[in-house]
RNA sequence: GUCCCCAUCGUCUAGAGGCCUAGGACACUGCCCUUUCACGGCAGGAACAGGGGUUCGAACCCCCUUGGGGACGCCA
């Protein structure tokens, strides 16, 4: 049988990181059989679906390149559909009309709970003779399901569950206004759509046996049921805003490769003996739904963030100078005079844990230096470093070629002379070009920086320590 | 409350009865490298939730306890 697996989210917000997971196990489980992975959006309640929630879904199975074989489809689009399949329930008496008020289901819930009970729907209305009903009166439709016996499944991940048939109550599949509720879109869903797979967060481990019992009354042959443990926050609750950001596209703007976080998602809740990193196709590769982990996988920041810098580190110079320009635009860098982006790079990628990290460690490659950190200055210049900074100059001045090793070399040669050692010298000369004692190889920074810009802050270090001479 | 599920270092995990004196990774600490910051290298601390079984032998199998998560909607 042909391996079909499928997202299905609701576009109620924007693609978290746990749904993102969900989403990256399904794809690859497609990939590694060679099957197809659909994208199918949810969008039934129409209250809190919105337009920007499927674009922000879209986007995000963009960027992290989960391409899909099929769709999106949207169920909205499929009510026609639905509607028939209800209506086949209802004839074959697998379903039907609930008159059964707001305010007497409430009541009755009130009072299960009280008597310490599952509240459940009694089936009030389970038995009433369908020709004697007034279809005019407001009413829902309700799945029969069976009263008898349990439901059994082998889930992929978790192994075989268990429930009795009187645990599970007759779920409203249709709403008073006709339009079908989710457990009832799902199983017409993936039934219509030949879902061989449906690979989904375990909060749906309770609607599994429910979904069986009307996909059985439908007469159609069950996919493998495989449930993912959700992601869970430092404090082991349910990940969520109060852990920080959980929308795969803020990652995305705090500067995280899209392999990054493929990568860290796919080591959460799953594992292949030792390792830890995985490109794109070795997780195709090795991947299978039996070396999930059964318990909830706590999101780690740091882990990830190490990630990131790794793929930082790996990934070709081009490939991430071009990623980069769009980070030196979004803080209104103009980066058309300077070091070309490869160069910063090549400079800053074992200095960076994210592409946002790189470019605010660069901006002084690009801008002058407005002002000078206290801390630095009052370590590492006082009045007296102005003849050996103008020493330096005068070399700097006189040499031609401007190359890492001959700058290397002089800078050896000056502090040699002044017999100070090289350290003596470089910091003050960091401070000049980027107004801080932090950036790459004061060799590499002087060559990427350029003659002209390195003399100019030379001399504006020199005027600002001339100035508190005079002070 | 009822039902379902889960349980190895702080975190992600390896581990399918002897290979475990429990391994790796992140984080942390120390040392080395070093012109700063990093990268890198080396070293270190750190876990089988508890209690009963089963077995010659249990992190692994069974039971109980405890702890955690999820579900119980005219939400998905």
């Amino acid at each position: 049988m042909a391996v079909r697996t499928r997202f299905a989210p609701s576009p109620t917000g924007y693609l978290h990181v746990g749904g993102a997971r969900t989403a990256l196990f399904a794809w690859l489980y497609a990939k590694s059989q060679g099957g197809q992975f659909i994208l199918r959006i949810e969008d039934t309640d129409r209250e809190r679906s919105t337009e920007p929630s499927i674009q922000a879904i879209l986007d995000a199975m963009a960027w992290l390149g989960l391409d899909y074989d099929e769709g999106p489809y949207y169920q909205t689009q499929r009510f026609p559909r639905y509607a028939e399949v209800i209506q086949q329930l209802l004839v074959d008496g697998h379903a039907y009309r609930c008159f059964c008020s707001k305010s007497r289901l409430d009541a009755l819930r009130e009072q299960q709970m009280q008597a310490k009970q599952k509240p459940q729907y009694d089936g009030h209305c389970r038995e009433l003779d369908p020709a004697e009903l007034d279809l005019s009166q407001p009413h829902v439709i309700r799945f029969k399901n069976p009263q008898q016996g349990s439901v059994q499944f082998t889930d992929a991940v978790y192994g075989d569950i268990s429930v009795s048939n009187t645990e599970l109550d007759d779920l409203i599949i249709a709403r008073g206004d006709g339009t079908p509720t989710y457990n009832f879109t799902v199983v017409v869903d993936d039934m219509d759509m030949a879902i061989s797979h449906v690979i989904r967060g375990d909060d749906h481990i309770n609607n599994t046996p429910r979904q069986i019992n009307i996909l059985r009354a439908l007469g159609a042959t069950l996919p493998v049921y495989a449930h993912v443990p959700i992601i869970v926050g430092a404090d082991g609750k349910r990940l969520s805003k109060r852990h920080g950001a959980t929308s795969v596209m803020h990652y995305h703007e705090a500067g995280f490769l899209a392999d990054a976080m493929l990568n860290y998602l796919v080591r959460l809740g799953w594992s292949h003996g030792d390792e830890e990193i995985f490109s794109r196709q070795a997780m195709i590769e090795c991947f299978s739904l039996a070396a999930i982990n059964r318990a909830p996988a706590g999101f780690n920041f740091d882990k990830l963030q190490w990630l990131n810098q790794h793929y930082i580190k790996e990934t070709p110079t081009t490939v991430i100078a071009d990623a980069l320009q769009s980070y030196f635009q979004v803080v209104n860098v103009d980066i058309s005079h300077g070091p070309a982006l490869e160069t910063i790079v090549e400079l800053q990628r074992e200095r960076a844990k994210t592409l946002v990290e790189m470019v605010e460690k660069s901006v002084y490659f690009y801008q002058d230096v407005t002002s000078y950190d206290e801390k630095a200055v009052k370590k590492h210049l006082s009045t007296d470093s102005i003849p050996l900074i103008q020493q330096l100059r005068v070399a700097l001045t006189a040499l031609d070629v401007w190359q890492p090793s001959a700058l290397h070399e002089l800078l050896q040669q000056v502090a040699e002379a002044a017999s100070v050692k090289l350290g003596k010298l470089a910091q003050p000369l960091r401070i000049a070009v980027s107004g801080g004692t932090v950036s790459p190889s004061i060799d590499v920074t002087l060559c990427a920086l350029g003659k002209n810009k390195v003399l100019q802050r030379i001399d504006a270090l020199l005027e600002f320590l001339q100035l508190q001479q005079g002070a």
